[in-house]
DNA sequence: CTTGGGTCCTGTGCGC
DNA sequence: TGCGCACAGGACCCAA
């Protein structure tokens, strides 16, 4: 589910909860995410205090006072919610909101030393959770072979060149490997191939360094303003106070097959690249 | 080494 | 209304 602006989004939601808070009490429902959850995963987690809250690609990071770092990925499915201790009261079926999630899938709720609680709801679970010691976590095989942040001072044509060297692999695919470039997902590759209008299916060692350039500039573009809107909202995602994210309606190609093109008016094409599907133009792309 | 396909899991929306 | 199938924001694992 969630891509880079989405976890951004969540992370911003929770620091206000999170940073600086004593976790009081943790209760673990389930145990079975994509993977199990560490052992004694709840007592090492009772009593820290937590530090900063940081994102890598599209992880979330609490920094602990113990030495060590609470990781973890939402993988298609997962959100995280806040209730707060003094809980402000919301109106049913308010449109800017998501309807709360099943609670027959909260796996993991979090208790703060104000008696804020922050549930992890994930009904697929494909998200994952670990705790790693704090000046090991470069070695941790989820962050071992992470590309650079694309909003980060890496990224550019010229790393994109450089990664992209020799590949015959589609552009597409090449983007998201988390190896290139962390923290793309099938929404913003999408968008950003189509805003700078490079056909997703052109092998990645196959395109001018002129063209890299604008494409990694498109791809920071594309993630700044869907992180100033919240993310987007499709299904399961929401904020954790349960606003619902809004560039779903800035989308231009993403999900909207059949539609025209926003720039010459053809129809809007879905393919499948890799077991995925890519929304494209076939005529501005190229 | 690179690349594409299958896989994990549950829910939703569509055509019949 | 019900059924079955395709598909969904990720990414690991394995075979070619």
């Amino acid at each position: 589910m969630p891509e880079l602006p989405e976890v951004e989004t969540v992370r911003r939601g929770l620091e206000p909860v999170l940073a600086g808070r004593r976790l009081r009490r943790i209760e673990t429902r389930r145990s079975d995410l994509r993977f199990p959850l560490p052992r004694r995963f709840r007592e090492r987690l009772e009593g820290a205090r937590v530090g900063r809250l940081d994102r890598r690609a599209k992880f979330l990071l609490a920094e602990l006072d113990t030495g060590e770092v609470f990781v973890s990925h939402l993988g298609m499915s997962g959100r995280y919610v806040v209730h707060p201790a003094e809980a402000p009261e919301r109106a049913l079926g308010d449109p800017y909101f998501a309807a709360p999630p099943d609670p027959a899938h909260t796996h993991v709720v979090f208790e703060t030393d104000r008696g804020d609680r922050i549930e992890y709801n994930d009904p697929r679970r494909f998200g994952y959770m670990d705790l790693v010691a704090a000046d090991a976590i470069g070695l941790h095989p989820w962050f071992l072979d992470l590309g650079p942040e694309p909003l980060g001072g890496v990224f550019s044509g010229e790393h994109l060149s450089e990664a992209f060297k020799g590949k015959q692999q589609s552009v597409k695919s090449a983007l998201l490997d988390q190896r290139v470039v962390a923290g793309l997902g099938n929404i913003y590759v999408c968008e950003a191939l189509f805003r700078a209008r490079v056909d997703p299916r052109r092998p990645a060692g196959r395109i001018a360094r002129p063209r890299l350039d604008r494409l990694a500039q498109t791809v920071r573009d594309v993630l700044l303003e869907a992180i100033e809107a919240g993310g987007s909202s499709l299904r399961d995602y929401a904020r954790t106070d349960g606003a619902l994210g809004y560039f779903q309606h800035r989308f231009q190609i993403y999900d909207r097959e059949s539609e025209p093109c926003v720039n010459c008016g053809r129809k809007i094409h879905r393919i499948t690249q890799a077991g995925r599907s890519t929304f494209c133009c076939v005529h501005c792309q190229r």
